[in-house]
DNA sequence: TCTGGGGTCCTCTGTCGA
DNA sequence: TCTGTCGACAGAGGACCC
């Protein structure tokens, strides 16, 4: 049996890197994409910006305040996708299966070629010379080894590792280095006593089950020992697509609210027209002031695309919903997505 | 000092029809 | 005809990821 070869390639400070390419004199700098209002938060950061302990997600406020002298941008996504079309270009002139995950990294299947390492270190070598763009990469027998080995040197770095010398080296790291266990996850472990990776692996299967369930558990078992095999896949099928705003301040106005819906649903009824794809599922999301979030949704019996249609059901759900306090986010979502044929528009068909 | 946007997947619960 | 069971499906919430 060919034994598996995995690689994942990940975009060093993707987004900054990519605005450091129009304006090179910024490089060295803490540089920060951002957004500008009053709720924004951090996109990426540099490297240099991340020494003040600025990273993504945090309130671009407080980023602020960490690093005053930080060169703060405007993130340009149509940018960033653009370079990232260039990048995932290049992967796969070099590997037959490329799994692009977000824009700023993706898996490739090296099984069967005569010289793995050298061929991504090729890749690597190319994405460098022909985007300016720099990366890490991690290579092991899963993709499971080759994320957490890819992240495990960054920027730049290179890292090939099997799953026992994976085992090893990070068995005094974190459950939280491991994809898929978040704050909660991490959080539920450290209270049964369990802090690190060894620890998650020698933590009998039945105990692990008992705490979080048969399936989640066994999960949990099989990360710690970096067991995994799913596949890289091409594909990766759109199941759902959404609209959501955070809006400057909150909003209690019904008008106001069933205003914004509508803007929303007419920007994702354009995106699912401009795809040829319709949805059977419309729901709307709602967070209120006290950051509380809460989902309504309805099933049709028909798929949905245009603004009316997508707008009628939301507004029916927003009014069911009826918010009993100031809305600090509203979104609208369209599920169980598919290809439409011809240009016709499907009939409304409300009710189960 | 508060906490974005756009997704996926999982779990739990209720409903409905066979 | 009534009742219990089971699976499929829908809805809601939550965790996680980039």
């Amino acid at each position: 049996m060919l034994e598996r070869c995995v690689a994942h390639l990940d975009m060093d400070a993707f987004y900054v890197s990519v605005e450091l390419r129009r304006r090179p004199e910024l490089r060295g700098l803490p540089v920060i994409v951002a957004g500008s209002g009053p709720r924004a938060v951090v996109t990426t950061a540099s490297y240099e910006a991340r020494r003040y302990g600025v990273h993504s997600a945090m309130p671009a406020s407080r980023a602020r305040r960490l690093c005053p002298e930080a060169v703060v941008m405007e993130p340009d996504f149509r940018c960033y996708r653009e370079a990232s079309r260039e990048v995932m270009a290049i992967l796969r002139d070099h590997v037959e299966i490329v799994e692009v995950v977000g824009l700023d990294e993706a898996y490739l299947e090296l099984t069967g070629l005569p010289a793995p390492r050298a061929s991504m270190r090729l890749i690597r070598e190319q994405v460098r010379l022909k985007t300016a763009l720099g990366c890490s990469v991690g290579v092991g027998p899963n993709k499971l080894v080759a994320k957490v080995a890819s992240d495990a040197e960054k920027p730049g770095g290179f890292v090939v590792l099997t799953r026992e010398q994976a085992c090893q080296r990070f068995a005094c790291a974190p459950c939280g280095l491991l994809p898929g266990i978040g704050p909660k996850t991490g959080e539920r472990l450290r209270r049964r006593g369990i802090e690190t990776i060894a620890q998650l692996a020698a933590t009998e299967l039945e105990v692990l089950s008992g705490s979080f369930g048969p399936r989640q558990g066994l999960e949990l078992a099989r990360r710690a020992r970096f067991e995994d095999d799913t596949p890289v896949s091409e594909e990766r099928k759109v199941r759902s697509e959404s609209r959501e705003a955070t809006f400057d301040r909150d909003l209690s106005d019904r008008q106001e609210l069933e205003a914004q819906l509508r803007r929303l649903a007419a920007q994702l009824a354009e995106a699912l027209v401009a795809q040829r794809r319709q949805g059977r599922t419309v729901g709307i999301k709602v967070r209120l002031d006290d950051f509380s979030t809460h989902t309504r949704a309805r099933t049709l019996r028909g798929p949905v695309r245009s603004p009316q249609e997508i707008t009628a059901v939301a507004l029916e759900l927003l009014e069911r919903f009826a918010p009993k306090r100031p809305v600090r986010l509203l979104g609208v979502r369209v599920a169980g997505l598919e290809q439409h044929q011809g240009e016709g528009v499907a009939q409304l068909t409300l009710g189960c």
